[in-house]
DNA sequence: GCAAAAACATACTTATTTACTAGGTATTAA
DNA sequence: TTAATACCTAGTAAATAAGTATGTTTTTGC
């Protein structure tokens, strides 16, 4: 039940392109200077989140990334699908490909689909931006 | 960020324990079979919850385990905690230990304590009372 | 008292996942 | 045209997950 370095780094890097919104296009190799994380794993990460429109991305000298979005309307839930996979806690739950033959009489799986409902709830309403505020969001809360 | 064999096939033991609370002492051979978990295997998980008082064991031949509680006193946070280890979803925050160097002036740390907050609250209170009636529990609910 | 059945214990194994590294190609600005 | 960047694919070492294997100890029924 850990979130991996996937999720983590991501989230730092999307946090820290919001905190440089206005510096233009921020590079990997700066990024991963700043935040102490490989540039070249950093690479990888940054192409599963290229999948949605979150990213903009630059190549060549000068390139980079910026954010597609105001850091309000990022949700830390978007970005952890993206890296971490279905947040759901069981894989019985990601996908029809998964259910195991008990699903029909199990008891248990009402359970987890009640904390794979609590665990979206809560980071579908964390924003970029409210790390970067520290501040109340809703009804869930930073801090 | 997945529940493992490990907190899933303990969660389905003991409700198997609290199905059966009144027919004595069931023998793990009984519940592998029915649950269609290794015994062998089982063997290990029931030890981790051996380090608490949740169960009580006979050994011998006719032995087996039983509940040491009512299920309406066994939440399944409990359960968890004990297989899965801290339900925090990093492990920073799992113990002093853990803490990396980051953590002073670290922006993520609220938002993973607000998720463990959350997870934690959600499995304390659902009991395996809760989950054998499929019914409401407090705040949180199963189905 | 002895055999069977159970818990309890420790070590081993296999497959998967994690967290990278290595080495390249394509693109763009100065 | 060169340097710096994004982008791509494959490889790898360590850890974890999910079990097996092989015992020892304890208890009950005959």
């Amino acid at each position: 039940m850990k979130v991996s370095t996937r999720g983590r780094y991501a989230l730092r890097t999307l946090l820290d392109l919001a905190e440089h919104k206005n510096n233009g296009f921020i590079s990997l190799k700066e990024i991963a200077h700043r935040q102490n994380i490989s540039k070249l794993y950093l690479e990888q990460l940054v192409s599963l989140l290229s999948a949605s429109n979150i990213l903009r991305a630059n190549r060549g000298k000068q390139g980079g990334y910026m954010l597609a979005k105001e850091p309000s309307q990022c949700t830390v839930g978007q970005i952890l699908r993206l890296t971490e996979g279905n947040l759901m806690p069981v894989s019985c739950l990601d996908d029809e490909v998964n259910q195991c033959e008990r699903a029909e009489f199990c008891k248990t799986l009402s359970l987890w689909t009640g904390l794979g409902k609590v665990i979206n709830d809560y980071l579908d309403n964390v924003t970029l931006q409210d790390i970067l505020d520290q501040k109340q969001s809703g009804d869930n809360y930073v801090i």
